[in-house]
DNA sequence: TCTAAGTTAGACCATTTGGTCCAACTTAAC
DNA sequence: GTTAAGTTGGACCAAATGGTCTAACTTAGA
């Protein structure tokens, strides 16, 4: 009848094996992470519109076109950059629970977020760069898990306030603060440079810090 | 001999006298703050690339030929634009001295860069970006004015440790501790926002905030 | 009034860059 | 081997954008 459907009809089918398709699988996931890794140094340094496309394939050894087979858009990219990128920023906020001893837990957590600005420094930076430009992709996504996590987390701080265990404090400003500071010694490293000589990959630098953060911090919470 | 020399010396010759050219300056003045002060929110909001001449001449209510008359690359109007931001960035740095009572100084100073990130969030972001990106900029001009002041204060507060008056501290983190946390507000505003549900704008949380900072930061160093 | 000097804007140009098209190549089912 | 499906890259396109050119307009000295 219609000789779209004949040929259409005619075509022999391949049906790939399930070994293929996991091995095309596996291939394509080694690609993509290794697109968004470069993508991820390059946001991270020039921001969404400094870095280019161009620039991207280079770092990640690829062609543009084949980075556009595999992320359709820049935007796409960015998004995808972004979400692994909130999923790991979050890992940290996941430790310390009410029966812990608020010391050991805070300065633990400290450590943690220190440790955290010195190895990530490209996730801390581009972190800081979306929230600068008021997170136009990552707030929707960022506002509810970040405030129920918050949210927990002033709730354990506060109960060690209530059992006279912590000094009374806004909890909110106690987690803000360990933010801020951990966070700056990644992102205004070269700041940190300019002014004490000496960066966070120095692991005496690192311990000096982690040591006056945890006396600035919190000695003062001491009942 | 030689009518290009005799036209130019026909030439009527015109010396505007010294009030037009005091209204003149003056009137270029106007304009070129004008423009800055556009460039100043068009960049702090999208960065150097992500902001076009375009955005920025509307902004400023010019054309963009306009504006290329008074800055003539884009460069040199981000580069004036991050110079202006440094004399501004370093003034409150001018602050405490010896004589007088830490806990009285340092709170003074808390205070004094906290209003400034509530007042100037645009020029407080600007910098943050730029630093964030290695300071290609701002470093060279930086460096120097910024080692020398911090020098200073860091004398200042070590005197202090050695008078018994501050608990031992190393004096760079304190330094560091007050500007991130305080940048902090203005910086991560919307993160602030999302968590806190309020920003230093409304009074309430700028007073909450001072207070608390003052307790975690300063009160860790009573001796 | 006449016109040099200073100012302004619209048209235009060249480059960059995000993205498409197509042809070639690789893989693996038949 | 044959060929469908998946992958890759070079040529190309269109829009955005930094910057130039020219002509007009304004100001103010003569």
């Amino acid at each position: 009848m219609n000789d779209k459907t004949a040929t259409a009809a005619e075509r022999p089918k391949r049906t790939p094996t399930a070994a293929s398709i996991k091995r095309r699988q596996r291939n394509q996931e080694i690609k993509r992470a290794a697109i968004l890794d470069a993508a991820l140094r390059t946001f991270s340094h020039y921001g969404l519109h400094g870095a280019s496309l161009d620039q991207i394939a280079q770092e990640a050894d690829v062609s543009k076109t084949n980075l556009l087979y595999y992320f359709s858009t820049k935007e796409e990219l960015y998004v995808q950059v972004m979400q692994e990128l909130l999923r790991v920023w979050l890992l940290p906020l996941s430790s310390f629970s009410e029966e812990q001893d608020p010391f050991e837990a805070l300065g633990d957590y400290l450590r943690i977020k220190l440790e955290f600005s010195r190895d990530n420094p490209e996730e801390s930076r581009l972190f800081c760069m979306e929230i600068l430009q008021g997170a136009p992709l990552l707030l929707a996504e960022l506002q509810q898990p970040l405030h129920d996590r918050v949210q927990a987390k002033v709730a354990v701080i506060q109960s060690w306030i209530d059992q006279g265990k912590l000094k009374p404090i806004e909890p909110y400003h106690l987690i803000f603060s360990i933010w801020a500071t951990t966070q700056h010694y990644a992102d205004f490293r070269v700041q940190i440079e300019a002014v004490a000589g000496r960066t966070l990959d120095d692991p005496g630098f690192f311990d000096e810090t982690l040591s006056n953060l945890k006396t600035l911090l919190l000695e003062s919470l001491r009942p």
